[in-house]
DNA sequence: TCACGATTGTCATCTTTTTGTCATGAAAGC
DNA sequence: GCTTTCATGACAAAAAGATGACAATCGTGA
């Protein structure tokens, strides 16, 4: 096992805090805590949390004023970030999206749906961690240049999502998923898109690999999709 | 496809039982319907339902006393609850944190929503059979991957009905099973089919393994089927 | 700020598989 | 030699995917 994530928790209830630490603990994480946004930016600088939930209000600097002072600063820049918010506002989730929030959590939430997500945000972060490109059957993946390209060195050229669809299949193969799976992965869990949408990204997604490699993602009829160099 | 779930909704006006009613089974989910706590926890050990939509504000016992005792009781605690509250109240959010509660919906909320919600809660709870691959007599079949091959390790194409099927026969070795014990394992207990159509599919399947794999699965005469390496 | 091309999520439609039933031909039991 | 019980091949309906088209968004550069 990789040692354990820090969590850095920003709120200005410490109420709050003491309950987030509790479960994040039993759930094997470390944690940091701060009250104001502050102490949090000295704390992300000093310490280099592994990611952080930002409470959305706070009195002096906002939450997500934080935020967009951290995605502004390259050390920082990459710092993974969940918002806590009172409510769904849309407002808020355009301004958050803008500020390249990682995810939302909406209050109140169960202590699992934290786990869950917080996990779902780390394993989407951490891969940017091991820098070496990946290389199955033929497609060289790239996740620091975000860059695809089949044997002969041609570079493909494919959208975000196709991308990232991708990514997650080299990095998981052999292996079913179901289109829910797929939208949790792939999507993230706080969007809701319909299921049938992810047929149409993987027929992009084959389209771009060209007639050839596309067969490395295969239909698993009744189940979902498999990203294999088999058969 | 797996067999419908079952989901219990929990609600002391009949109206809006009746709208989610109607948004689930036109979603192809099956229903069960209480107006109280008492009868829902009767309904939760009675029927055990795959999970429970539950409102927060009831008369007599209100929702998250039930699912604190449904919590408390080792045979119900690992039911997914989602709540519904009409307004994200902050003590009823500690008081939701300590009942691990699985989700949240705001009222109104929109049967889109409601929907994703569901499947995103039964995705994670359900136990994903992630068990390692079985090997039976130069059968080799992966779960995970979803994928039959023989001893060679030439993959062997069937239908989902026939993987679901040979499954349970190499689960299940040497036992005889009359055809409706095996509509029930593997259609599932709650469809109609002719049991003679049990004989198709077993011939499918034996196709599909091929004449020498294919004497594993042994008629038994006047009761049913068999799956065996012996005789 | 505006315009234009790229990206996305949905649909409606077209294909391909899979399924459930039958009718009929073999086997087995008596 | 009959009667049951299975095995098979053929089908048509149903289900699950693959595709092409589109409108709404997003992102960017003028």
């Amino acid at each position: 096992m990789s040692r354990a994530r820090r969590i850095l928790i920003v709120d200005d209830e410490s109420a709050i805090r003491e309950m987030i630490v509790m479960a994040l603990e039993l759930a094997g994480y470390e944690t940091l805590e701060a009250g104001d946004a502050k102490t949090a930016h000295a704390m992300v600088v000093d310490e280099q949390p592994d990611m952080m939930l930002l409470d959305w209000m706070m009195p002096g600097t906002s939450g997500i004023e934080l935020a967009k002072r951290l995605r502004s600063d390259p050390t920082t820049k990459d710092l993974p970030i969940i918002m806590l918010t009172a409510k769904a506002d849309e407002d808020n989730k355009v301004q958050g999206l803008e500020a390249g929030i990682d995810d939302y959590i909406t209050k109140p939430f169960s202590p699992k749906e934290l786990i869950a997500r917080l996990k779902a945000v780390l394993r989407r972060s951490l891969p940017e961690e091991d820098e070496g490109s990946i290389s199955v059957g033929g497609i060289v993946l790239d996740p620091v240049s975000h860059r695809v390209s089949d044997a002969a060195g041609n570079s493909l050229s494919l959208g975000p999502t196709e991308f990232k669809l991708l990514h997650m299949f080299m990095t998981h193969q052999d292996r079913a998923y179901s289109r829910g799976q797929l939208l949790d992965m792939v999507w993230g869990g706080n969007v809701y898109v319909e299921e049938r949408t992810v047929d149409v990204h993987i027929r992009r997604l084959r389209k771009a690999l060209g007639p050839d490699l596309g067969n490395l993602i295969q239909t698993v009829r009744g189940t979902g999709y498999r990203f294999s160099t088999k058969l």
